[in-house]
RNA sequence: GCCCCUGUGGCGGAAUUGGUAGACGCGCUGGAUUCAAAAUCCAGUUCUUUCGGGAGUGGGAGUUCGAUUCUCCCCGGGGGCACCA
């Protein structure tokens, strides 16, 4: 084939279609109609400065739903916005004395113009970013309203302080006991916070979780593990002194094993416990011990290190069932004030951590659950666990005895429930969602501090109360606090000079709301509940795996304090959640040049070397593209070099979307190859003779019947494909379909036939590339001589008269091996169908000699003979 | 420790309800075209073989006429949770 077309130019092409789509309106969701929906989302940027493959990758996928489903005639919603408060533009500003919000206005600005140069089909006239005042001041009114409500509460508590950005932290954001951001050890300090209350809410977001089967199970199972629903009892001891004396104090634990009663050689509670407080003011080594687990704090090294320790109160709890046992009560390091009572009973026997604890103190290991095989069982520094309870049965335990682990939970319950010492209970590890933090730039808390009346919300009237545009970063801390002209204001109520809260809101709350300002992203109201119910709940959400807990928890738990605050009445925000996988890419390592970027390293045989100074390189893990690591590619100069249909192709070509993709350079060179072989196929039959443009010719070659049936099949699958986010599967079909078309090009004998085939072809064959590369979609659209934009066509419908075949080829197999195939008309019946097996050449020899028992006729699939 | 996912050619990965394993792409090999190169096109590409076949989806067993797919055990890789009582 002698190639005559001109080359496909991106960098023409591409600015040329954003311009017609700009103009023609094509992506502006539209409000106040019945028409259906489709809303498509993507978690928004942090605008860190430059968008990174991760963006591409995400926003490609989204993109590509978003345009099918316009195409199946939906109306589309597909915003974009800005998750722009946070400590990443305090830490430009104190490195390069700027002020985080020309920072963050100019990054947007940079990024904007990246994502629009990669042809996404985005709403743009709902653009927000969460720190344009118009949405932050939406934000107040909202918390204001959960104030209201009372899903918000003031308290004193402990807290996760992050030493390094000089701030609080939520449970979430602490992981490994590390500061999620700054990755510094956490410490534990005292103060007073604001809090949403989602744990009123753990029964009711556990639940829900059964009714969202759009989202990947994996998601599921985190959220219900970070909820951490637990069963159990709590209940109390009485308490002795060391005269056996009974004291005022009780002793209430809780307890998932109450079964392991019997077993319970002591007790044990926090450090910061009531009792332990209250034996520290008599004992200088208690309150030494209390001391030294203060500052122990979270952090992962104290975690993994530290001893089970415990320091004697010199109290006693009794036994619930068992007036002649006693058991001492200790402080102890391992056991935690914020979950459950803060105290347990140990039973040694049968929990590890409760047996490495008494064989450090000399406590009394008795077993109360034995395998049936086992009744003597000794345990000595490993303990006996088992959960389901099978096989087992209660020992040394009283009237407990023969009982099986579950009838003796039971029993026991019973009993504590019958002398009212105790109950069943349900406890989550989940707690409330500490909101405040000590920076510059986020979302003020509307709320004021007077001398007189305490702490006063804002009046609405007055709000939005507006961040300063510029902060002084010389000193650390927080900016706010020491802006005297800003924090002073007048008290909402009784009019006298007062003080602004100083703290802003933890950036997750932005996050936690804008999908639903998505709807109505002008209005005066924060959330118009026309918008919002008939846009809501999101149809497809597209994100990173890192969020399956911290913000798709919030979402969830803001959706509903949102519908109580009368806003919007939807259950969940997110129907359908697809979490994608990580853009990764070599390493390279050179002695002197330490990390290299990829575009510095060159290929000789299979050594690296740097491209300027020659060094040898190493090349290393493929991980997730970091900037640390150097292993980026800017999606900028691929777009530049290849076109950003080019960056998109590959981005959903080869990996499942929910797997990590590589890049490489022979990929995206693979992937420009094959733009251009579309536009030459697409050139090529649109330089074919037209004459034959009406009608359907009546005689088509075997051939020019074959390449339709192709056609409209791969038109069918590739749409199946989108649907389910299979878009490597849809890629392989258009590949599939492209060698067919090639080949039928030069073959063709110039019959009406022929051509009307191959005009179809390409014009299907637009359509389905429409999705993914939408500019050389319009550009061959185009050049087929059509005049409107083929963003405004309908996704053409598979003619279900070509999806039938007459014959069908299947396998014959002998005893399950393959041995031949044969093809026969789709009616077939079976008898006949075996005949015809049977006399094909190569199963009768290789039958020779057997005797043939059974025949199984699968009609449409296989025959598999069975002869021994 | 507990829970979840995953394992298929040199590589990324296909394979409705169990029904022709390796689609499609990358890479590689050979060829055509070219003064040459790029680009493009054609052929081949799981392993093995005495060219009849034989083996083969991490390993082992099981169910079945038939297993990448279902069941059990083991091994490797990834992830989540974790002094949570």
């Amino acid at each position: 084939m002698t190639i005559t077309s001109e080359r496909y130019n991106s960098r023409q092409a591409e600015p040329k279609w954003q311009k017609a789509w700009e103009d023609a309106g094509v992506f502006i969701a539209r409000d106040n109609t019945t028409e259906p929906k489709y809303f498509v989302l993507e978690m928004f940027p942090y605008p860190s400065g430059r968008i990174h493959m991760g963006h591409v990758r995400n926003y490609t996928m989204g993109d590509v739903i978003a345009r099918y489903k316009r195409a199946k005639g939906f109306n589309v919603l597909h915003p974009m916005g800005w998750d722009a408060f946070g400590m990443p533009a305090e830490n430009a500003a104190m490195e390069n004395n700027v002020q985080p919000k020309g920072w963050t206005y100019e990054n947007i600005a940079t990024m904007r113009s990246q994502l629009k140069s990669m042809g996404l089909s985005i709403d743009w006239s709902r653009e927000f970013a969460t720190c344009d005042v118009e949405y932050y001041g939406k934000q107040q009114e909202i918390f204001l309203d959960f104030l209201d409500l009372g899903l918000v509460e003031r308290r004193k508590s402990v807290v996760n302080w992050d030493p390094v950005d000089n701030t609080v932290l939520a449970n979430e954001q602490v992981i490994d006991g590390k500061g999620w951001r700054s990755g510094a050890p956490v410490e534990q300090r005292e103060l007073s916070q604001w809090f949403l209350k989602i744990s009123d809410y753990s029964q009711e977001l556990l639940d829900a979780l059964d009714n969202l089967p759009g989202w990947p199970e994996k998601v599921r199972t985190m959220q219900r593990n970070w909820i951490g629903r637990s069963e159990g009892l709590q209940f109390s001891f009485d308490l002795e002194d060391e005269n056996g004396k009974l004291i005022d104090d009780k002793l209430t634990v809780f307890t998932t094993r109450p079964d392991t009663i019997f077993g319970a050689s002591f007790c044990a509670v926090a450090a910061e416990h009531p009792l332990s407080i209250k034996a520290s003011e008599n004992s200088q080594e208690i309150a030494d011990f209390r001391k030294e687990c203060a500052a122990l704090g979270t952090s992962e090294e104290a975690i993994e290190t530290a001893e089970k320790k415990g320091k004697f109160l010199g109290i006693y709890a009794r036994h619930p069932f068992d007036s002649k046992k006693r058991v001492p009560v200790y402080a102890a390091n391992f056991v935690l004030m914020g979950y459950g009572e803060g105290a347990v009973f140990g039973c040694p026997a049968h929990d590890q951590r409760d047996l490495d604890f008494a064989n450090k103190y000399g406590l009394e290991v008795t077993p109360v659950v034995a395998p049936i095989n086992d009744l003597e069982i000794k345990i000595t520094d490993k303990a006996f666990i088992d959960n389901n309870g099978e096989n087992t049965v209660m020992i040394n335990s009283s009237f407990l005895n023969g009982m099986t682990i579950s009838q003796a939970k039971e029993e026991v319950a019973k009993r504590f429930e019958q002398q009212q010492t105790g109950e069943r209970k349900i406890n989550y590890r989940l707690r409330d969602w500490g909101i405040s933090r000590q920076r510059y730039w986020g979302c003020p808390i509307p709320i004021v501090h007077c001398d007189n009346c305490g702490l006063v919300p804002e009046k609405r009237s007055s709000l939005p109360v507006v961040l300063p545009d510029e902060a002084d970063f010389d000193q650390p801390g927080n900016p706010l606090d020491r802006n005297q002209e800003w924090k002073k204001t007048s008290c909402p109520k009784c009019g006298k000079t007062a003080e602004r809260e100083t703290d802003t809101f933890d950036t997750f709350i932005d996050s936690s709301w804008y999908y639903a300002r998505f709807c109505s992203p002008k209005s005066d109201k924060p959330v118009v509940a026309d918008s919002a119910n008939y846009w809501l709940p999101v149809d497809q959400y597209i994100g990173g795996i890192e969020h399956a807990i911290l913000h798709l928890l919030y979402s969830r738990f803001f959706c509903r304090g949102l519908k109580k605050a009368n806003y919007l009445d939807i259950k969940e925000p997110f129907a359908n959640l697809f979490t994608q996988g990580m853009v990764t890419h070599m390493t390279f390592k050179g002695k002197n040049a330490g990390w290299v970027l990829p575009e510095l390293a060159i290929k000789t045989g299979d050594k690296w070397s740097h491209k300027e100074t020659g060094e040898p390189l190493e090349a290393g893990a493929i991980i997730k593209m970091s900037k640390s690591k150097k292993n980026v590619v800017d999606p900028e100069h691929i777009i530049d070099e290849y076109g950003a249909d080019t960056a998109r192709w590959y981005m959903l070509s080869d990996s499942p979307p929910d797997r990590d993709i590589e890049w490489t350079a022979a990929g995206a060179e693979g992937a420009w190859k094959f733009t251009q072989k579309l536009w030459r196929i697409i050139y090529l039959i649109s330089k074919l003779e037209t004459s034959n443009k009406i009608g359907i010719p009546d005689n088509f070659s075997d051939k020019a019947s074959q390449l339709r049936k192709s056609c409209h099949k791969t038109l069918k699958s590739v749409g199946q494909d989108i649907e389910a986010l299979r878009f490597n599967r849809s890629i392989a079909r258009i590949h599939e379909f492209t060698n067919e078309l090639t080949d039928m090009l030069k073959t063709n004998n110039n019959s009406a036939g022929d051509h009307f085939a191959l005009k179809e072809s390409a014009t299907i064959l637009c359509h389905i590339i429409a999705p993914m590369m939408p500019h050389l979609a319009e550009e061959c659209w185009a050049q087929l001589g059509n005049d409107e934009l083929i963003s405004l066509q309908a996704w053409p419908t598979a003619d279900e008269s070509l999806l039938k075949e007459n014959t069908v080829t299947m396998a014959v197999q002998i005893n399950g091996k393959r041995r031949a195939e044969i093809t026969v008309p789709k009616t077939m019946d079976k008898s006949d169908i075996e005949k015809v097996a049977l006399e094909l050449d190569n199963v009768s020899r290789n039958l020779d000699g057997l005797n043939v028992r059974k025949i199984i006729v699968v009609p449409g699939r296989i025959v598999n003979i069975v002869a021994n």
